[in-house]
DNA sequence: ATGACATGGCCTCAAGCATA
DNA sequence: TATGCTTGAGGCCATGTCAT
């Protein structure tokens, strides 16, 4: 420490930015390319604009100083700086640059501003940040982002984060990056420094940069994680400070791949190593597999966590395949009778909870596939069903393509962890147990097929009639949500799928209820279709589903020479 | 040094699954 | 439809890392 006082003395702190300084000059020397990168690139694909594009859609914007002076000059008539005052300056501010392109704005305060009106400001945002700031997106009519403001050295600075949605950078936000070594984080300084235009030593704009990303973060939930967003001492930056960097230099995040060396939580352990950034459709489709394992077999817990089981390894090593997509990650099947335990990195987990995945019970939640699935590109839907099928799913001939997929309609109130809401009431359930047949065996439940439950709808029994009738009602009026979207899936391919209900069991020891629902592919050509657009990817059940379609075929060429004739 | 925490690994339980 | 067992679900704890 600093003479154990935490205070740096003078001469040691001149002797640090001078080596700073001098690390940084080495490393440009020996990267001739990275001081002129920014202004030099010439492709002209999505991720890299030209210097023309860089010019005419600067992401960063100054504010004129006219426009600065006419809308503050207000400000300084107005005794009692309110904060609605301080979001409708902000407001006009922005507006008056605001365009697509532009995430970053800044107005320079000094000239227009005294010394005391300006930390009048300061004082008003910092003390109602969180109202400010919603204002300004309920202003900016943003539903989901949050603009930010940040007052530094006399400039005041309104971030409005792009959207991201194609990228890793949204679920990536409250991990961390770690970089190869702390040049790169002087690059990243330089970067910064270039694009906000601050005429400062790197040094001071390291100070700079930091109390900006604090102040543009500080309306986080959770606080911020990290005292300083940018540190020598450190060769991590979080997430949010990424986000921040990417949307001033106007990248997307894939420019990183190569620099980030490790992407984990808060403590650095574990994570993924030399993390791969894909984004766009190639995103999609592997989220699309995922979400087919995750729904299936896997186990998603709140905190991005993932258990998988199965019994298989060459399936392993195609969960791993998908997984190597998003860097350097080796699952490690410990062995469980009868199957292998695979745990997968919480990063994953979080993107897909960000994607919209529900963490936590399935049967219980009943959850979906996240909302605009239907909108996935048609390979991502394809992706899915391949997916999924190995796991859940089977093949038969008689059959076609099926899968089950189950939920509870009832917990017995002392019994429900997840606050979920029955469906039905006592009554029906005593039906099931009365009605149902015991079944022994680990778990004991009461098991009643789907057609009897129909059947004693119309029993003379008027108790049991009744609850029949209301069981059926709430089978159909709270269906399966996975099934159905899965169903929808496959018809949006131009499969026909029949959807059924097959039983309900009761667990009297959980004081659960559940409904269990069947699909299959409803004709021959639909599983046909399947097996022709989304084969099943697992050798075993493919090779089924292939000699089925060879016999097919040949039974089609048979019949067609015996037509000819 | 200490506290907070994410993580991996372990374990157990019960329910959902395949299959006959 | 009946059975058996695989596998979701999730708790718990040691360990390691970071921030303070």
């Amino acid at each position: 420490g600093f003479c154990g006082t935490g205070i740096e003395p003078t001469q040691i702190r001149r002797l640090r930015e001078f080596e700073e300084e001098r690390i940084v000059r080495d490393w440009a020397q020996s990267n001739p390319e990275v001081n002129t990168e920014a202004h030099h690139e010439t492709t002209v694909d999505e991720n890299h604009k030209s210097i023309e594009e860089l010019e005419t859609h600067k992401t960063v914007h100054q504010i004129d100083s006219q426009i600065v002076r006419e809308t503050v000059s207000q400000l300084t008539e107005v005794k009692d700086l309110s904060s609605v005052n301080a979001a409708s300056t902000v407001e006009r501010l922005h507006r008056s640059v605001s365009s697509e392109h532009c995430a970053i704005s800044y107005a320079d305060l000094k000239p227009e501003l005294g010394k005391g009106e300006i930390s009048q400001l300061e004082r008003v945002l910092h003390e109602h940040r969180d109202e400010i700031e919603k204002s300004l997106s309920e202003r900016f009519e943003l539903e989901n982002v949050r603009p930010r403001v940040a007052i530094v050295n006399d400039r005041l600075y309104t971030w409005i984060p792009k959207s991201r949605t194609d990228e890793l950078v949204e679920p990536y936000e409250k991990q961390f990056y770690y970089f190869r070594d702390n040049r790169e984080m002087f690059h990243i300084v330089e970067d910064l420094r270039n694009q906000l235009g601050i005429e400062d030593s790197l040094h001071k704009s390291m100070t700079h940069v930091n109390k900006l990303i604090k102040q543009l973060t500080a309306g986080d939930e959770g606080g911020h994680a990290r005292v300083r967003a940018i540190s020598e001492k450190s060769t991590r930056l979080e997430g949010k400070t990424v986000r921040f960097y990417l949307d001033a230099t106007d990248r997307r995040l894939s420019y990183l791949e190569g620099r980030v060396t490790k992407v984990t939580g808060i403590n650095g352990q574990a994570g993924i190593e030399n993390p791969r950034f894909p984004e766009g459709r190639e995103l999609e489709v592997l989220r699309a597999r995922l979400a087919a394992i995750i729904a299936s077999d896997g186990h998603l817990r709140e905190s991005g966590r993932i258990g998988y089981n199965e019994e298989h390894l060459e399936r392993i090593d195609r969960v791993q395949e998908i997984l190597r997509n998003f860097g350097d990650i080796t699952l490690k099947p410990k062995l469980r009778p009868g199957s292998y335990e695979v745990h997968i990195q919480n990063q994953i987990g979080l993107i897909m909870i960000h994607e919209g995945m529900t963490p936590g019970n399935k049967t219980i939640q009943n959850p979906g596939l996240p909302k605009g699935y239907l909108e996935w590109s048609e390979e991502a839907r394809r992706a899915y069903l391949e997916d999924f099928i190995p796991e859940d799913g089977s093949f038969s001939v008689s059959r076609g393509f099926s899968w089950f997929r189950s939920h509870a309609l009832y917990i017995e109130a002392e019994k429900n962890s997840y606050s979920f809401e029955s469906v039905i009431t006592a009554e029906e359930v005593k039906l099931v147990k009365n009605r149902g047949e015991s079944v022994t065996g680990l778990v004991d439940h009461h098991y009643l097929a789907y057609g009897a439950v129909d059947k004693l709808q119309t029993s003379d029994n008027q108790n049991q009639s009744r609850s029949a009738e209301s069981l059926v009602r709430a089978i159909w009026d709270y269906p399966n949500n996975l099934i159905e979207d899965e169903k929808k899936i496959a018809e949006s391919l131009g499969m026909k799928i029949t959807l059924s209900p097959q039983c309900v069991k009761l667990f009297p020891k959980s004081g659960r209820l559940t409904v269990k629902w069947v699909a299959s592919t409803t004709r021959k050509e639909d599983a046909e279709r399947w097996a022709e657009i989304c084969p099943p990817n697992d050798e075993r059940k493919r090779n089924e589903v292939e000699s089925w379609i060879r016999e097919r075929v040949e039974d089609w060429l048979d019949k067609k020479e015996w037509v000819d004739w």
